[in-house]
DNA sequence: CTGTTTTATGCAATAAGTTGCATATGTATA
DNA sequence: TATACATATGCAACTTATTGCATAAAACAG
């Protein structure tokens, strides 16, 4: 599985702790990859154990010890063979879709509500990647260039976004066209 | 979860046996929801411990026996609560934007040809949905309009293609691009 | 007439992800 | 001063999904 490499990714990048990596994964890659903290510390115990990361425990006046991970030589040449081996595009598994699909007329109130509920969620998605953009503009060209694949990947997040929301109106107007005549005759 | 409503679904519509499922899921929905065999037996089991779904077995010379699911009163009143219900969007893990992210100069042949790839794919998804969009637009009016929801989510899916294309599209030849003037120095 | 695909169902083991809980303290807010 | 939030890590139980295997016969292609 993936989860692995994108925290071989992450701590390539930066040592950091099971927290560290649970902010990054939120702010930093959230728009490509979701783990919850539960999933990131089972994983770099599993990590560990494989030799692929190490960490160092620091002690902390009061608050519990932080383990500090970094990435080992092992774990950079399975991460580099990994980059270049090929996956599967990703199941597609959409809840909504299945509701949108069996839908009744006596539904369409509850479903309306329901996409609305989604466009919402997905507009503030967007809003975030968008300020997140942003931030990506105002850096000089050459610091933009270094960074210029993961903005790509900020670019697909942006994307899958946009394409969210049309899709959702569109569907969300015609299902409630669809209601009135009813309503009325 | 909701593979267990998407069986339900499809149930509802007409009863069948886990394999004529499989085939639904793969032929029918698989634009928002994919399902192997073993899950959706599995599934079958426990809805049928659950009550949600029975099932007759029907004799058949030489073949193994076929068991003919159907859903019952309690799946439909479980299935009705479900629709009217509200679920999260489904959370994004994709394998291919982690390259993308972590992908060194070093790493971009390989990468490239992954790009390629996962564009050959959703093109031939792309060209299978407007197959099946050519099939609805030659329904008459009426009949088009019974099956309006399901076309939307086709509709979605024929969007997500897209849209999956042009980035993949657009990132290929910014990628080709960086590696070219480094191959000429 | 031989090999592949389709029809038809399933078990077992493993991997991956979710949910709920537990602990402990510093710091900011009301 | 009480309450909530951020820091910091983790276990246990459960659900969900994947992988690999097994069986068995008809139907079709070469």
């Amino acid at each position: 599985m993936s989860l692995k490499h994108a925290i071989l990714v992450l701590l390539d990048r930066e040592p950091g702790s099971g927290y560290d990596l649970t902010q990054r994964f939120a702010k930093g890659i959230g728009h490509f990859w979701q783990a919850s903290h539960q999933q990131i510390y089972q994983q770099l115990k599993k990590l560990d154990e494989e030799k692929l990361v190490r960490f160092e425990t620091q002690a902390q006046a009061g608050k519990p010890d932080r383990k500090l991970y970094r990435i080992t030589p092992q774990g950079q040449k399975v991460l580099k063979r990994w980059i270049k081996a090929s996956d599967k595009p990703p199941v597609v598994r959409d809840a909504l879709l299945i509701k949108v699909f069996a839908a009744q007329p006596e539904d369409y109130p509850a479903l309306l509500a329901e996409l609305d509920r989604h466009l919402q969620i997905h507009r503030e998605t967007l809003a975030s990647h968008l300020a997140q953009e942003a931030g990506y503009f105002e850096l000089d060209e050459a610091h933009q260039r270094r960074i210029r694949l993961p903005y790509l990947t900020l670019r697909r997040g942006i994307r899958y976004e946009r394409e969210w929301i049309e899709w959702l109106q569109e569907t969300r107007d015609l299902i409630a066209e669809d209601r009135l005549p009813e309503q009325g005759a």
